[in-house]
DNA sequence: TATTGAATTGACTAATCAGTCTATAAATAT
DNA sequence: ATATTTATAGACTGATTAGTCAATTCAATA
């Protein structure tokens, strides 16, 4: 990836998600690049394209985050725990990506093909540490319910990390999972 | 409440959170509404004060709609239940209001000023149920977490039956309210 | 070295924006 | 009945926007 490329994404993702879409004009984005907005032009065609293209790098960077496969030699919970944990971080030390993922997830500006390119990977990779249900780990909770609690549960831990940083620590890392476990463990 | 000022409101409810604060011209809004430009200046002195407004009507909605006092004849569960369900039915009934507090509670057009006006009194009341580890029912969790936990339990419960309308009913809402009980549930 | 295509620039344009202004109409007070 | 305030309308304005374009620099390679 060209370095002025970059840049510009690195623009974007920050004003973006400080100013929003409309918020942010094509000429901020240049001068907080430091290039000229035709240079902006000229790798993407409009403002639409590039926030697409914004979005497929920032997803594929989670997806490079959490990737890995289900380990079974250690537990069901434990497999979890380390998946979420992955989640966790990506939030914490991306801030900018993961509130950039939240906000224009729903947007209407990412093209319904932008989605298909992403959304079947994640799918996958959570469907399958999902299968806990089969070993009577967990809950017998419809698989649509299991992820949305799944990413709700994310979305609050991060949210709030982000919030109270000082309260960063392994013990209230450990606390928020349990939270989460207990929730959808069976006993 | 004036009837244009009211149709002014709800255009704009519709419209910012379809598309954005600044995706959403003046202009859109009083076409939407039914009336001229000129007439929404005259209610609101700017498009700040407008989005403003608009936080202060939604809130109030919402606390309006989840206000009740503690029953001491009922268990703390029962109460805590009472509480989230009547948090879920304003999302679910409400979509348009729920997404716009989600997506504007950080947004910078809403003035401080805006947000103490309302948030002393959501938070009053939430901390009021969240007594319970007093009583040694829920897990001794210090409460920042506790409450972002149960507004990140009602955020992912909300958007799942937004998003699947065909699974509302009262065994899956019940179904969801113990994933979050079970994960603050002392046992 | 000469040639060529890609990269970069910023002035420019047509469209759109928030907000103003003047003119009436309706409601209320005197 | 008359005067005064409030409500409503929509044409208008200066500022800003996304995107274009012609001019120039850069990098590769024949």
């Amino acid at each position: 990836m060209n370095e002025k490329e970059q840049s510009i994404l690195d623009a974007s993702l920050k004003l973006f998600v400080e100013h929003g879409f409309h918020g942010t004009s094509t000429a901020q984005i240049a001068k907080e690049a430091g290039v000229a907005t035709g240079t902006l032009f000229h790798y993407f065609n409009n403002k639409e394209e590039l926030i697409n293209s914004l979005y497929i790098h920032t997803k594929e960077s989670l997806l490079k985050d959490i990737s890995g496969n289900y380990d079974d030699k250690k537990s069901f919970k434990q497999n979890i725990k380390e998946l979420r944990l992955k989640f966790n971080w990506f939030g914490i030390n991306n801030s900018y990506m993961f509130q950039f993922i939240l906000i224009f997830h729903t947007s209407p500006y990412i093209t319904s093909l932008t989605k298909e390119h992403l959304e079947n990977r994640y799918d996958e990779l959570v469907e399958f540490y999902m299968q806990g249900t089969e070993k009577h780990e967990i809950k017998m909770v419809y698989n649509e319910l299991l992820q949305d609690y799944f990413w709700g549960s994310i979305y609050s831990t991060v949210t709030h990390f982000q919030k109270y940083p000082e309260k960063l620590n392994e013990k209230n890392l450990n606390m928020a999972f349990e939270l989460f476990w207990d929730g959808i463990k069976i006993g």
